[in-house]
DNA sequence: ACCGTTGACATACGGATCGTATGTGAATAG
DNA sequence: CTATTCACATACGATCCGTATGTCAACGGT
């Protein structure tokens, strides 16, 4: 009972390749991963991935795009832990740091991704992180729990902090022990937006 | 009197190779350059490349480390301006911002850079600009006027939403609208690490 | 001032990789 | 059952990087 059908096979090479291409990336990069070797450990061809991808460019950003959706959906799970938005957002950036901790988010996303693709925030993946981000100092904008600040403006910066501390954190020698300081810091300057703080 | 002496004539190959990189990796990012084409432009082939610079990523870590230098040398004269230590972290981080607005430092040093030379903290040229806002942030706390909190962490995190604010005001639609919503926005996320702030 | 040596740079070569153009066999439609 | 489509493989050309070798001017000693 073989019996596939013509979508679901390629469906299956494709799932086979981003699988493949996740993990030649993660480990030497993108310029450094030769499409043959990539496409041969999926026991395939290059023919496969310039018809389903376009090119080398489009593979990558399917796998920029597969991690930024389980990193979004990670966020979104850590912050609807949280009683109030405004922890929400103190989880998410958090959660965002620990997250780059793993090496395939670190060299795909943080150090490749923005060569490759250009600014994150015009990635076609959306950057869904993002998104999160400017919701949450939306809503809290709206509760007036926050200063007056432009919202793009303010998601930027604190998403941009995250990342940053992230790669940090990830090159450090004891990341164990920087993560919490990254952490905390990041708090501190979030309470920056707020409209009234107690040091 | 074409007299030059083999230091000099060095010397000027090098500058040249560094001028013509600069302008070519602006221009079409480091994987899109040639050193061919790099090289003939400058009157040279890639002899001189490979015997000044060892390789590709050589002759480009030597123009990061010249944009970089000038970063540096633009925010300190901005940061000596200011009356304290404090309106200087904060004008540095403006002057970051702007300054990453030039296409070249776009282009160069936050888009291809991280990429090719890894995390920016561990560059050749030290990251001078880090080095600064890390001495402002160490003064400050021993003044008093900051809450307890870690030198090495609160620098990274407001270089790095410095530089991702950069990024963000480069890439939109019209920066020069942009560019004080994110300086704005920087000041708010720094004043949460002060002491007492009045909102 | 002469001459052997050094070294800065040019030239030549091999290897690897990317993108395209073409071929093929199985799945689909009629 | 046959014609067609199309997902993927194969073949090819072009480019580019890094090294190995060659060459000629600058340097230092006599």
């Amino acid at each position: 009972m073989t019996r596939r059908t013509r979508a679901e096979m390629m469906e299956e090479t494709r799932r086979k390749l981003v699988a493949s291409a996740r993990a030649a990336f993660a480990e030497k990069g993108f310029a450094n991963t030769s499409m043959d070797d990539l496409t041969a450990a999926a026991g395939l061809t290059r023919g496969a991935l310039y018809h389903n991808f376009g090119d080398k460019k489009g593979l990558f950003a399917a796998v920029v795009d597969q991690i930024d959706a389980e990193m979004a959906a990670r966020a979104r799970a850590l912050a609807e832990a949280e009683a109030t938005i405004w922890d929400a957002l103190l989880a998410e950036g958090s959660a965002y740091i620990e997250m780059a901790l793993d090496p395939e988010v670190q060299r795909i996303v943080l150090r490749d991704g923005p060569a490759v693709l250009g600014d994150p925030a015009h990635w076609p993946s959306q950057n869904r992180c993002l998104d999160a981000t400017r919701a949450a100092v939306a809503a809290l904008l709206a509760q007036g729990v926050l200063r007056t600040v432009d919202v793009e403006a303010a998601s930027r910066l604190l998403n941009g902090a995250a990342l940053n501390a992230a790669f940090w954190v990830a090159a450090c020698e004891d990341p164990s022990a920087t993560l919490p300081k990254a952490q905390e810091a990041f708090r501190m300057l979030a309470e920056g937006l707020l409209a009234e703080h107690a040091p």
